[in-house]
DNA sequence: ACTGTCTGCCCC
DNA sequence: ATTCTGC
DNA sequence: GCAGAATGGGCAGACAGT
């Protein structure tokens, strides 16, 4: 497929503000690609479509190439200068429409002396395939002189496309494409397109959530159909996305869960999705990104302390003082977050992690069992030490149990609690 | 080797 | 996290 | 009222220039 048949996509995605609208479009589109059979490119499309250009599960090197950069790339491409450059981009607010902006105006110019080479730039559109490993090349790029070899990669894409597709493609470089559009809506669009009915929505997003990789899921659905997405489940070296909780007054806590529910200490820490296969420890951010080796006193914890070849839980790590007593501040345990003297600074900030929950256990997937069934396991198999404990768990029966449970958490430190229901799923 | 500029990232 | 808009 | 999207600031690491 062309990138300009994607440009207008964005640009009819833009146009709107209404969820209903973006879904049609998008449904359109994909209708469009299921008539042509031409699935080649879905999952690069999808990709590009999150602004992106691999899923957040692969650990794959960002563009290293932003607003100042591509300034330049501007001023070299249509000889304005770059302080005139950031003058209109101070007035279009986004580096995208200040390269459309500038570079229709020389197009325009340029009909006037030579239109049919003009025609024929606009008529030729570029290859997503080709833009595709284009950028994966500026991404890849780095060392001595990477600055100007990305420069020279993005300057012939700009050659190559029309100024409405190079707004596109600086933001997707920016990664501020921006278009009102995001995993939830695209799932809405291909669900319709591909399955003919809102209500498959779940399967995609189950799907999803169990194997964030939406490039993947769409080719699995367009070419082996639903039946096939329904099977994808939870596997190690895979991060599943994490389950967001919502705000809440405490007091409401007892009318909508209703009694008893469960209670956790909220910790001030940084979240971990922990992957164990034998012997190797893998640690996933919230946001999936592997930052195993910025806990390598976790990973040994692990290692020595959790009895069970294969298994995927979550915790939460919180800085402590020297004596394992005291849990510090999110700010402290920030100093972590680092590449280099790691070894150091482990001992100096130590940590706990704070298990608490089970995902998978060997080759069962705990994520639809019942939350007690999901720590009574943890319980079986987790030596706790002073650097990996369980989280804090009681039953509550009543809004004062609430508060004093409440006001302890409060008391060690602790950001707030986690109440959790008791019903199957949470 | 040292400093300045830019980018990215992760938090909230 | 917080704020905004459409649903 | 609920769901989805967008938003900003601060700090460490990488490259470039001297």
């Amino acid at each position: 497929m062309k990138f300009n048949k994607l440009s207008q996509l964005f640009s009819d995605l833009e146009s709107t503000t209404k969820r209903l609208e973006m879904i049609d479009f998008l449904s359109k589109f994909f209708e469009d690609l299921k008539e042509k059979e031409d699935y080649r490119d879905i999952d690069k499309i999808i990709y590009l479509l999150q602004g992106q250009l691999t899923p957040n599960i692969k650990q794959f090197p960002k563009m290293g190439l932003a607003e100042k950069m591509i300034i330049e790339a501007i001023s070299l491409h249509s000889g304005i200068n770059s302080k005139r450059i950031k003058e209109i981009l101070i007035k279009q607010g986004d580096i995208g429409a200040t390269a459309e902006f500038i570079l229709s105006k020389k197009k325009k110019q340029k009909s006037l002396f030579d239109y049919n080479k003009v025609e024929e730039i606009s008529g030729s559109s570029l290859e997503i395939l080709e833009l595709y490993s284009e950028l994966k090349k500026i991404a890849l790029t780095e060392g001595i002189g990477s600055h100007d070899t990305k420069l020279g990669i993005l300057r012939g894409l700009i050659s190559k496309c029309s100024p409405l597709e190079t707004k596109y493609l600086l933001r997707i470089i920016t990664s501020t494409l921006r278009v009102g559009v995001q995993s939830q809506t695209i799932i809405e669009g291909l669900t319709l397109a591909f399955t003919g009915k809102r209500d498959n929505k779940g399967v995609i997003e189950r799907a999803y959530s169990l194997s964030p990789d939406l490039g993947e899921i769409s080719r699995i659905l367009v070419e082996k159909g639903l039946v096939e997405v329904k099977k994808v489940d939870i596997e190690y070296g895979t991060p599943i996305l994490s389950m967001l909780a919502s705000r809440e007054i405490y007091t409401e806590f007892t009318n909508r869960l209703g009694v008893p529910f469960v209670a956790e200490y909220k910790l001030d820490g940084e979240r971990l999705q922990i992957h164990k296969v034998g012997e190797n420890i893998t640690l996933f951010s919230r946001r999936l990104l592997d930052i195993s080796f910025q806990y390598p006193d976790v990973c040994k914890v692990i290692r020595e302390n959790v009895k069970a070849n294969k298994v995927i839980f979550e915790g939460e790590v919180v800085a402590m003082d020297h004596f394992y007593e005291k849990m510090l501040p999110f700010q402290v345990l920030s100093k972590r977050r680092r590449k280099f003297d790691v070894e150091d600074i482990s001992k100096e900030v130590p940590v706990c992690l704070f298990v608490f929950d089970l995902l998978k256990f060997g080759e069962e997937s705990f994520v639809d069992k019942s939350l007690s069934f999901r720590r009574k396991k943890l319980e079986e198999i987790i030596d706790e030490k002073d650097e990996l404990r369980l989280v804090k768990s009681v039953l509550i029966n009543s809004t004062e149990e609430l508060l004093s449970f409440f006001n302890t958490a409060r008391k060690e430190g602790n950001e707030g609690i986690m109440a959790k229901s008791i019903q199957e799923n949470s």
